[in-house]
DNA sequence: GCCGTTTTCGGCCCGACTGTTTTCAGTCG
């Protein structure tokens, strides 16, 4: 187990970055560069700790360390530090990374403006901009670049730094209306989503879209003349960028149909998932690109769909939310994959609000709308008294709804309908009901939603307790992350994991696109360790069931199966399940 | 800086588009 003080994967992916971004903007060769990125992805994707592993001297155990690499977390574990990385950042201006990220500057010409213009920040960027001699006088920016650098720097406020990111929920409703009018197009043979909205990414930079047609240059403009679309950013034969009213920007590509399966491969990515494909490519002599494969004698292969490319690969298709350069292209030459969860193994939704504490919709409303979503059973999970900002319910307001649940459950022939809670966890770990109330619920949900910036050690033992409770039957949104808004609470996950595994408890992934939380690692790893798993909807209105299929994003990147979810089994599995861990209490 | 179906040196993933350096580097994905 990590303790407290001990060096995060994520710090030291973090130090690999700079050290990249610093390097790059130094000049340094370009493999080296990589080298470092590399590194940094694939520290930050261990599951165990790195610190500890150099501790043990294994850090070469892993991909993409060396005896340099290894050595320089040997040293962040042991000093905090890397001389390297302090001695590269006393030279190059920190503020100079945020200059290369505006679009259009990179690293290249951010090193330029910093070497013939003094720009060491984006303030001074705004200045130079601003001046007499303006930024034309600097090589690689002619009057182009530095009107859009200008108009970049317009649009940002005081120090913040460019690149938002849009939720998923969001941008996947946007891409998938913009794929079914491509699609129905006479000319277009296939319309696909791809990138990280394909992948289940939970934020995207942008929508990827993949077209297969004849007419490539019509698609274009019919995606130009789009309702939604607000200008075109780009435009060429077989690549059309636009920007959408609400600020998305969507990536169109388009090929023949004989090489669809090419692209669309190719533009899902990940990125580094697609460069592990063309290393392996390249060690069999081949070359992997969106237009085909090249053999060694030149010849070019073209595939219609994804399987041919991985199979010209030697390799079994691989479900796009895994993807991302973990070690899913050795499974793929192994084994393959089992059948990853679908929406359509959900049986049951065990986290839903209505209009009795913050839900849009009333019980009888919920219950219609569950049933229309195919569920066989619906717990109604309402805030328990402490949430007021929420309409938290007190135990009296609790009889009552039962009373409204039990109505409604009577005239509901298909789908079972029960009484739940999601219960407050209290800052010290207490539950906002008593043991005895708890006891009579059909299902309890315990969430923490007050106080995430507790020490590691209360969170931790807040959650644990929590997980313990005999009448808990799941953790909701374990770590409060919410995208965009705030990270993860710092917690000892191998504590919460054990906590849950042994007192009975499952973990759930929130399927609220805001939150997505446990995310893929998270659920993996929980997984590993021998915990169950529900996915909720959360949902606070009719409509919100829907958003069940980003809590299975989340699971199929954790590659889980449906036996691994709670709520892809049958109602009386999960009561009795309840019952026994009651009665052994 | 890493690594080995090119095996301890010399490679390292591929291509579209843009603007500028007038023949191509940089950026972006």
């Amino acid at each position: 187990m990590a303790t407290a003080e001990e060096v995060t994967n994520g710090e030291v992916a973090r130090a690999f970055h700079l050290m990249a971004d610093l390097l790059e903007l130094d000049g340094a060769l370009r493999h080296r560069i990589m080298a470092y990125r590399r590194a940094a992805v694939r520290v930050a994707g261990e599951e165990r700790s790195v610190a500890q592993l150099a501790r043990a001297g294994r850090a070469t155990d892993l991909a993409d360390i060396g005896d340099a690499l290894a050595a320089k977390i040997g040293e962040l574990v042991e000093t905090r530090e890397i001389a390297a990385l302090e001695k590269l950042a006393a030279r190059v201006p920190r503020g100079l990374a945020a200059v290369a990220r505006i679009g259009g500057i990179g690293p290249a010409r951010a090193r330029a403006l910093w070497q013939e213009a003094d720009v060491t920040d984006i303030e001074s960027l705004r200045v130079r901009a601003e001046s007499e001699e303006g930024l034309t006088a600097v090589s690689g920016i002619g009057p182009r670049t530095a009107e859009s650098i200008r108009s970049q720097l317009a649009g940002l406020a005081a120090g913040q730094e460019p690149e938002p990111r849009v939720s998923i929920g969001r941008a996947l409703p946007i891409a998938e209306r913009l794929v079914a009018d491509l699609g129905a197009l006479p000319f277009v043979e296939r319309a696909e989503i791809a990138g990280g909205l394909r992948r289940g990414a939970p934020t995207a930079k942008d929508a990827d879209l993949a077209v297969a047609t004849s007419r490539p240059r019509e698609v274009a403009q019919a995606l130009a003349d789009h309702p939604t679309v607000a200008r075109v950013l780009s435009r060429g034969a077989q690549r059309c960028v636009v920007e959408t009213h609400i600020g998305l920007p969507v990536e169109l590509r388009l090929s023949p149909p004989a090489s669809f399966g090419n692209l669309l491969q190719h533009l899902t990515g990940s990125a580094a998932h697609n460069t592990r494909l063309r290393e392996r490519a390249a060690g069999m002599g081949m070359s992997v690109s969106e237009h085909g494969i090249t053999a060694a004698d030149g010849t070019v292969t073209t595939h219609e769909d994804e399987e041919g490319v991985y199979a010209a690969l030697g390799l079994r298709v691989i479900p796009p939310e895994l993807r991302r350069d973990t070690d899913e292209i050795a499974r793929a030459a192994g084994g393959g994959f089992p059948e990853l969860v679908s929406v359509a193994d959900i049986r049951g939704e065990l986290h839903a609000h209505s209009t009795w504490s913050d839900g849009e919709a009333s019980i009888a409303e919920m219950a219609a709308a569950g049933r229309t979503a195919g569920l066989a059973y619906l717990v109604i999970t309402d805030h328990s008294q402490s949430l007021g900002f929420a309409g938290g319910l007190t135990p009296e307001q609790v009889a009552d709804q039962w009373s409204e649940i039990a109505e409604v459950a009577a005239s509901e022939r298909r789908l079972r309908l029960l009484r739940g809670t999601e219960v407050d966890i209290l800052s010290d770990g207490r539950l906002d009901f008593s043991d005895e109330l708890l006891a009579e619920f059909d299902w309890v949900v315990a969430s923490v939603h007050s106080r995430l910036n507790q020490s590691p050690e209360r969170m931790t033992s807040r959650l644990a307790r929590a997980a313990r409770h005999p009448a808990v039957d799941v953790i909701g949104h374990p770590t409060g992350r919410m995208h965009g808004r705030r990270e993860e609470a710092e917690i000892d996950f191998d504590e919460l994991f054990a906590a849950a595994r042994d007192g009975g408890t499952a973990l759930e992934i929130n399927a609220s696109p805001m939150r997505m939380d446990l995310g893929a690692g998270r659920a993996r790893a929980a997984a590993d360790a021998g915990v169950a798993l529900t996915i909720g909807s959360d949902a606070h209105s009719t409509s919100g069931f829907a958003l069940r299929r980003y809590g299975v994003m989340v699971a199929r990147a954790a590659g889980l199966i449906p036996d691994q979810i709670l709520n892809c089994r049958p109602w009386d599995e999960l009561a009795a399940r309840r019952a026994a861990r009651l009665d052994a209490a």
